[in-house]
DNA sequence: TCAAACTGGATGCAATTGCATCTAATAACA
DNA sequence: TGTTATTAGATGCAATTGCATCCAGTTTGA
C-alpha cells in the first residue's frame, strides 16, 4: 500500500470538508429547530461582542468573519433591521460606519450559544480527547 | 492557563471553519479563474465516475455528498443540461432513475482535476508533511 | 490644489438555496 | 386486496448569494 504524499492530502481534505459540513449541518439545524438564528448570525454577533464598546468597522468584521463584502453588507442589515447591531456613522472616515451589538443582540448570542454550544461539545468535544483537540487545533491552523 | 475540555473543543471547531472556508473559497477561486464549473460539479461527478458503469441512483449520491434532496436534484438538472450526466429510468423502481457520467462529464472532470488537484497540494499538502496529513485525516475522520 | 486612483460600502439583477408541498410509485399491513 | 404509510424525486415561491457596478469619500502625486 504505498501512496503517494498527494494522496495523503486529498485524504485529509476529504476529511475536513465531510467533517465541516456535517458538523455544520448540525449545528444549523439544532438552531432552526429552537426557531434562532442561523450560524451565520452568531459569528457577527459574536465578533462584535467580542470587540466590545470601540466595536467593528465593517470591512474588519469582514475580515475576521471570511465573508464577501456584499454578503456581509447584507447580512449587517438584517442584523440591524432585527435589531441586534447599530450602525453608526464613523467619525474618522465619513465613508463608512461602526457596527457595536445591543443588548437585545447580546441576549440573543447568549440564547444561541446555548445550543450551539452544546451541539459543539456533543459533535466535537464528546468524539475526541482534549489532547488529540489541541493537535487537531493545531495542525488546522497551519492550513491558515 | 487553564483552559477547560469544552475550550479545546471550540479552539478545535474555529479552526476548522476557518481552514475549510480558506481552502474551499481558494479552490472555488481557481475554478471560476479557469472557467470551470464549481466544486459540488466536480464532486458529483467523482462519485458517478467511481461509480463506474452502474452508475448511482440520486438518492445515493445525495447520501455521499451530504447535499439537501431538493438541491442534488437541481444540481442533477444543470449537470444533465450540460451534458455531462445521464438520467436513465430505473429498471427495478419506476419513481427513480440511474445517473452516470457521459464521455464529455469524465473529460470535464479532469479538466477541473487539473485546477483543483494543484490547489490542493499547495494549499494543503504543502503546508504539512506526510505524517501531519494522515494525523490530520485520522482525526477528522473521528468526527465522521 | 486638482484630477486620477483607490477604498468603504450599497444595490440591481440573475442564479442558487431553503422550505413546503406535490406527484407517482412502492411497501406494509389489517 | 384495499387502504395507509413511506420513499424517490420535482417544483413554486421566498430568501440568500454572486456578480458587476455604482456612489461617496480619501489618498496620491503632478
Amino acid at each position: 500500500m504505498t501512496s503517494t504524499p498527494d494522496d495523503a492530502a486529498v485524504s485529509a481534505w476529504v476529511a475536513l470538508a465531510r467533517a465541516y459540513r456535517l458538523a455544520f449541518a448540525t449545528f444549523e439545524a439544532r438552531l432552526k429547530a429552537e426557531s434562532l438564528p442561523p450560524m451565520a448570525w452568531y459569528d457577527a454577533l459574536w465578533e462584535l461582542e467580542k470587540a466590545g464598546e470601540a466595536g467593528l468597522r465593517p470591512f474588519e468584521l469582514e475580515q475576521a468573519m471570511l465573508f464577501e463584502q456584499y454578503n456581509l453588507s447584507r447580512l449587517v442589515e438584517r442584523l440591524a433591521r432585527a435589531g441586534l447591531v447599530e450602525r453608526c456613522a464613523c467619525p474618522e472616515d465619513r465613508r463608512g460606519q461602526v457596527l457595536s451589538i445591543t443588548a437585545e443582540g447580546k441576549s440573543t448570542r447568549a440564547r444561541m450559544w446555548r445550543v450551539y454550544g452544546e451541539a459543539l461539545a456533543e459533535t466535537i468535544g464528546g468524539r475526541l480527547d482534549d489532547g488529540e483537540l489541541r493537535l487537531l487545533a493545531g495542525l488546522l491552523r497551519k492550513l491558515g
